[in-house]
DNA sequence: CAGTGAGCGAGCTTCCGCTTGACTT
């Protein structure tokens, strides 16, 4: 007999809880929510005290009606979603939607899934938080009302197919506001003094001794004058000063800082920190993965305990509870951590294991103690200047916690350990054998890579740990942002060299700027942040969620009624979307650039039907313009006139090869080489479409002909039908028709026939209608 | 898969937060 149904949110969950529980309970799963505001009328009735109307998306129909099956079987139900808002509200959905009864139903949480907890929550059932269900109904509300206002007017005044909403409108602001930023920024340069002593010591070894000048000159000529000052200089030391420092690990895994550590130490993305997370929970490795908690459970201190007392010993040990930071986290759950401590490593492909490794890691670290570190600083005095030369150098007294983590930082600045330094005292002369001066340039703000805007959002509370993801998805598919890697430049740095008493001066050569996997903003995203700026500036505000985060938190105190903080909002932001969608002209981002000399006629940028483009001539005029499309890394604000005239000169003919024209241009892809109708990529970084040869034109087109013959594993006709087995990035592959069919991992690609490709073809085939169907389907 | 950019109109798009599939390239 089982007389008890638990329903919690995850599958996963739902399994293990069931091992704590008797026989006399059946554990099952609502897979997060199950219903929803219907999407007709925005699922709202606004002139009827805004009374919600909710529906059971297609999806989770089946989910429902297998709960439904289980409850009628069932004597008691238990509802054991996570103990916050949204656990809140797929309680009372559930409560709702599988028509269940006060008296046969008891709503219980726990923190920690421990048979201890799961059992202390079962002798302690509450009834459903009605005011806390209600918050979640205004915030559900709340952003029901602000995305499906605002987002079909970017359709009529933008571009179709555009979306807003509280999370993800900010977070192209943000992106937006660095970019420009970083724009308008203005590189300094000055000039960094090093300098290389010979410390002997008491056995008369010399010691090398580095050192920077306290001071950074501004001109080349300062600094080659302080140079040359330092051939007859003598060099004391003047102070010694050794100061004990402390290192303190940090908290263990959240959502965000497991994002965040994961893309700087093992370069993975958002979304594939999660997705191998998800699988390392599913096989019951890790604790829950989407959670904004910093806490450990009792029973995880315990072997974290006797882990750290074992392996490295009792002095390395330090029992620690974290407090989050973070003012909008709900903590319905623990800190992401191993479930069994004991195993440090696990089975499981690479990039598994190694988030494993960090996760347990970072666990173990946090229960550890404190590093102690010995800063020395030597200072040494110049007789032909007032500045001083400051040697620093750092040694760990004790490791601590760093035996087994070191946490990254987004700085990319030099932060290693200096070392010791060597036995110099106060008084000593030191010999110097090179002096240089660098010319160094000072940075503008970094561009966010995903990890870090996740950092930043979390930061101002925008957002939560199941949508930092998909948050980051919706703003590359809608097309605000890239996410992509950018060359860098080539830049002159100044050089200034003192050696053998020789000084000497070099002009040489650096790249700066270079980017990798950083996201940038579109022209696209800086239109529409620029008009909702203008138009809703309160919605783009980065303090809007704090403030409605603490009137929802009103309502599930019960100071405030949830319809009447909707009311306060309304009102006035719908009056201002009829205004702007009666007033606002359409927003295309045009800039006149000025005059094309050739011609006399208006030169423009503006966002067009295929994204950003330059044209010459007027619309109305009676010659039709001439349209060319921005290439990548132009901005239609920061574009001049000449660049813009310079698209115009693609495509350009190069020559004849073979007796057919060539042509250089850029195309959707790139720069090309277009030779009898065939296209030919040209590299990116060397090949510049505008100036590149006929020859060396020719050269890519033969490369490209060398590889292609190259990629022919077989060749296999059976009367006119012909095909041909390929090698390409993913392995060997059929190439019949206009289509590509993969050839399977335990085929030999070079012993298959016809008749054998025949079949590989058509069992694709079946498989690839398959897939257009439910793709249909998801459209 | 790389040339497109007139104008009209039908029908479509869209939010945030809970969850996992079912897909491959």
């Amino acid at each position: 007999m089982k007389d008890n149904l638990v329903i919690v949110e995850s599958p996963a969950k739902a399994r293990t809880i069931e091992k704590f529980l008797g026989n006399n309970f059946v554990v099952k799963s609502s897979y997060g929510h199950i219903r929803d505001l219907s999407k007709k009328n925005y699922g709202v009735d606004i002139d009827n005290g805004y009374k919600p109307h909710y529906v059971i998306p297609d999806d989770k129909k089946k989910i429902v009606s297998e709960l439904k099956k289980n409850v009628k079987k069932a004597v008691t139900i238990w509802l054991a979603s996570d103990e916050d808002r949204e656990g809140e509200a797929i309680a009372w959905h559930l409560y709702e939607a599988l028509e269940l009864n006060e008296e046969s139903t008891n709503r219980i949480v726990f923190h920690e899934i421990t048979k201890e907890a799961i059992t202390n929550a079962i002798n302690t059932p509450r009834s459903i938080d009605k005011k806390l269900v209600e918050a979640q109904q205004a915030r559900r509300i709340l952003d029901r009302l602000v995305g499906f206002e605002l987002s079909p007017v970017l359709w009529k005044k933008v571009k179709q197919g555009l979306s807003a909403g509280r999370v993800q409108s900010v977070a192209v602001r943000l992106l937006v506001e660095r970019e420009r930023e970083i724009i308008a920024f203005k590189s300094k340069s000055s000039f960094k003094v090093t300098a290389v002593f010979e410390a002997p010591d008491e056995e008369g070894k010399t010691n090398q001794l580095k050192a920077e000048l306290s001071k950074r000159f501004e001109t080349q000529k300062e600094a080659v004058s302080f140079i040359e000052n330092c051939k007859k200089a003598q060099f004391t030391v003047k102070d010694r000063v050794t100061k004990p420092s402390k290192k303190s690990p940090t908290a263990p895994f959240t959502t965000s800082t497991l994002q965040q550590e994961a893309s700087r130490k093992l370069g993975f993305s958002v979304s594939q920190t999660m997705s191998v997370a998800q699988r390392l929970y599913e096989a019951g490795k890790i604790t829950y993965m989407r959670t904004d908690s910093v806490n450990l459970s009792e029973s995880a201190l315990k072997s974290a305990k006797k882990i750290i007392e074992s392996q490295f010993g009792e002095k390395y040990l330090k029992s620690r509870k974290y407090k989050t930071k973070t003012k909008s986290a709900q903590e319905a759950h623990e800190a992401i951590r191993p479930t069994y401590l004991e195993n440090q490593t696990i089975e499981g492909n690479s990039h598994e294991k190694r988030l494993y490794e960090l996760i347990w890691k970072r666990t173990i670290a946090s229960q550890m103690s404190e590093a102690q570190l010995e800063k020395t600083t030597v200072t040494i005095g110049i007789s032909t200047s007032e500045h001083n030369f400051i040697a620093t150098g750092e040694i760990l007294k004790f490791d601590g916690f760093l035996k087994v983590y070191i946490e990254s930082t987004d700085d990319e600045q030099e932060t290693a350990f200096g070392g010791l330094l060597p036995p110099v005292d106060v008084n000593d002369k030191l010999e110097v054998s090179s002096v240089q001066a660098t010319e160094k340039f000072t940075m503008h703000p970094p561009r966010y890579t995903e990890a870090s805007l996740v950092k930043k959002l979390e930061e101002l509370g925008i957002g939560r740990p199941s949508t930092y993801a998909p948050t980051i998805s919706t703003i590359q598919n809608r097309g605000y942002v890239v996410k992509e890697d950018r060359p860098g430049r080539p830049r002159k740095y100044k050089s200034i060299t003192l050696e053998g008493g020789q000084v000497s001066q070099e002009v040489k050569t650096e790249t700066t700027g270079t980017e990798k996997a950083k996201l940038f903003p579109n022209d696209i995203g800086m239109l529409v942040t620029d008009f909702l700026m203008k138009h809703f500036p309160e919605i783009m505000d980065y303090n809007f969620t704090a403030k409605v985060e603490k009137e929802f938190d009103e309502i599930a105190e019960g100071k405030i009624k949830w319809d009447e903080m909707i009311h306060k909002f309304y009102p006035p932001f719908h009056e201002k979307v009829q205004k702007t969608l009666e007033t606002s002209e359409r927003s295309k981002g045009e800039r006149l650039l000025g005059k094309d000399p050739a011609s006399g006629k208006n030169v423009y940028v503006k966002i067009g039907k295929y994204g950003p483009m330059a044209q010459i001539g007027d619309s109305d005029s009676e010659e039709k313009p001439r349209f060319a499309a921005l290439r990548k890394g132009q901005h239609l604000e920061t574009i001049t006139l000449r660049e813009a005239l310079d698209l115009f000169k693609l495509p350009r003919k190069l020559g004849k090869y073979e007796e057919k024209e060539v042509v250089a241009g850029v195309g959707r892809f790139g720069p090309y080489i277009m030779h009898d109708s065939k296209f030919y990529s040209l590299r990116k970084e060397s090949d510049d479409p505008l100036t590149v040869k006929l020859d060396r034109a020719i050269e890519v087109i033969e490369e490209k002909r060398k590889r292609d013959r190259e990629k022919i594993i077989k060749t296999l006709e059976e009367g006119d039908n012909k095909l041909y087995i390929l090698k390409g990035r993913w392995g060997p592959y059929i190439s019949y028709g206009n289509n590509n069919y993969k050839v399977p991992k335990d085929v030999n690609a070079d012993e298959l026939s016809f008749e054998d490709c025949m079949k590989i073809i058509k069992n694709q085939e079946t498989k690839s209608n398959k897939r257009k169907t439910t793709k249909r389907k998801k459209k």
